[in-house]
DNA sequence: CGCGCGATTGAGTAATTTCAAATCTAGTGG
DNA sequence: CCACTAGATTTGAAATTACTCAATCGCGCG
């Protein structure tokens, strides 16, 4: 067994332990992708295969407006699933970018093994639902962060919920993600609370 | 069988069809109440005992800042459904108001009985992941219109996406949802776009 | 050393909020 | 049927906040 997929067992396992067969069988149902800097994984109007999960690296998933003003839905680094759901869910044509903040390493999931993996294995849907239980639970604080708080408040959130993000990423992507411009947020170290 | 339980059934069927019989067992892990307009469901730091389908009437999902802005996160209206869902996972005290616009019923589950269904049948976890799946993208949705979109175009998304909101729901909450003050959404009517 | 990307700073502009007051509406009791 | 009331909506004006656009700064890498 690769080394490196030892993290996504330990991963599902947080949520159901597996036999050595099980987490074979589960693993075979990936595929195993490395991309570079700046390769899009997904683009805007092109099909969605995958879902994905992160094993090393980082990603960002965004929209453009006007083909200018990107808005960031989602970062994606090392234990943590991404992919443009709405797409992938409905088999229609993208609507989100997904490329890389630094070279970065993937397993691949196909709708079709999804599901055959869920229908299967109780134990894999299980898993599937209580990771979407967490995930759906995460969305609804980030919308609570964006009605409650000043973005002052969201950047601190942030700092605190996720710092290993400010390692990776440069700032005006944190920007793009908390919804102000990069101007406004570079001001926010300046002001004081 | 009360008439007022097609509906429900209807709910589950769009993903998992059920002979009567294992329609009648999950519902009989459910418990049916009625409340009053203006009642709560749910009140910040109070166990959360259930999560709710919403048979009729209207409730909405709030938190209160400094006890007077109120920033709602989800309505409920008939076939939805709705809770604090961090803290009903979590099995923490509330950490939302949940209140009725309106009279209303419920149907509530408790988590016990909500594990227990999808242990028991694994077509009740597919339902209930399924649900999750869409519900997870229409969370993403509506952060996206949140960083992409004007006030104005967020005001018109939602009446396109559910008119019958504003049926039963005060303006002053539609901006409350948008993350607008009421004063602003009452003015973008004589915006010319 | 110089290039290029990212971050910062400044100034003017646009949008939204806040606070206050006025208007409208539906339901209630006389 | 009308007057009254509470809640909801609208309007006005001032203040605040964030945005845009432009210029500058800082740093790592070739």
């Amino acid at each position: 067994m690769e080394t490196i997929f030892t993290e996504f067992r330990q991963h599902i396992e947080e949520i159901s332990k597996l036999t050595d067969d099980e987490f074979e069988y589960i693993l075979s149902h990936f595929v195993k992708k490395k991309f570079r800097k700046h390769q899009f994984l997904i683009q805007q109007d092109e099909p969605v295969k995958y879902e994905y999960f992160v094993l090393n690296g980082c990603v960002k998933a965004y929209t453009l407006d006007h083909d200018t003003k990107m808005h960031i839905l989602q970062f994606g680094m090392q234990d943590w699933w991404i992919g443009d759901y709405q797409a992938y869910f409905k088999q229609i044509p993208a609507t989100l970018y997904v490329d890389c903040i630094e070279d970065t390493e993937v397993l691949c999931l196909t709708l079709e093994n999804r599901e055959k993996l869920c229908t299967e294995m109780h134990k894999f849907e299980h898993f599937t639902r209580k990771k979407l239980n967490s995930g759906y639970v995460a969305l609804q604080q980030r919308i609570l962060s964006l009605l409650n708080s000043t973005p002052k408040e969201r950047y601190e959130q942030l700092l605190v919920q996720y710092p290993s993000l400010f390692q990776k990423v440069p700032k005006q992507y944190i920007a793009a993600y908390l919804g102000v411009s990069r101007e406004t947020l570079s001001r926010l170290n300046s002001v004081v609370k």
